[in-house]
DNA sequence: TTATATACGACAAAAATTATCGTATATAAT
DNA sequence: ATTATATACGATAATTTTTGTCGTATATAA
């Protein structure tokens, strides 16, 4: 319960490999995915995500490979998780309002409330801390 | 991500149902299960965790149920978490050394000061904040 | 004796996560 | 130009986790 996914971990491992790394040398997913044991192609989706997203730049061909592209400082671990993995929150319902019975739930809005909590946690922390 | 699970949502809204009746009275899992839409038999089980672990007292037979047995002030969001779900973590290598590669793993320092964090803000809350 | 409630292991269904496949495109090196 | 190698990405498959059900046993009030 109040796990993270699979992807951020890898995301979060490749961010780390690339940073310990010289600025300017590049990554390719190959490399890291056999240094971690990661299944490649499943980084290397990650790695595109986080290149639509702007946080790593992508360089094409053979040599190619990514680099970090965004200053990690001024990324918060909340920002971070929610463009990879959408909305962050302990249930749905704090977003949607399509929980079946919201009508008549009795705990939506103490669990608002430690949802804040949460939300509030991850925002003061950035994505420097991590990989740094 | 970070989603709590259906059994400790329901088992947070019969906590609460109980708690805003009267102290004496009891309450069957069909009255919760029928009032907030919860499926009934997977409700019970839920219910009858919570009495193995003693925050629940049940009364066998007709007229039986189930009523707060246990000082919700005194359980942290955390330890009742955990009665329920097992270790509190966002990722499994916190606990058990099984992660297959967790000998060449660059994040696992980072990511357990994150889960102290995460561990110490639900132990900080009580049951209590949630079910009054 | 009957009706109704809890107790609980085993099983099934559903959903979410994780991983793979196939194909396209970009580009450095030969 | 051709080849080799890298990113790009939608579609699909496999796996795991979560969620829900079934069947049966036991307790007890009426
Ligand atoms: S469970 Fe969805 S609103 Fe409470
Ligand atoms: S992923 Fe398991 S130790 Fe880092």
């Amino acid at each position: 319960m109040l796990n993270i996914t699979r992807k951020v971990e890898y995301a979060l491992i490749a961010l780390r490999h690339m940073q310990s790394k010289n600025d300017i040398g590049l990554t390719s997913a190959k490399e890291i995915a056999a240094q971690y044991g990661i299944p490649k192609q499943l980084l290397a989706k990650t790695l595109q995500q986080m290149s639509r997203e702007g946080i790593v730049k992508a360089v094409h061909g053979p040599t190619g490979g990514y680099k970090i592209a965004a200053n990690l400082k001024k990324i918060s671990l909340k920002d971070f998780f929610e463009k990879l993995e959408g909305p962050l929150g302990m249930m749905d319902c704090y977003f949607d309002s399509e929980c079946v019975q919201i009508s008549n739930c009795n705990i939506r809005v103490p669990i608002q409330r430690i949802n804040n909590n949460m939300r509030d946690m991850f925002s003061q922390m950035t994505l420097q801390e991590i990989t740094q």
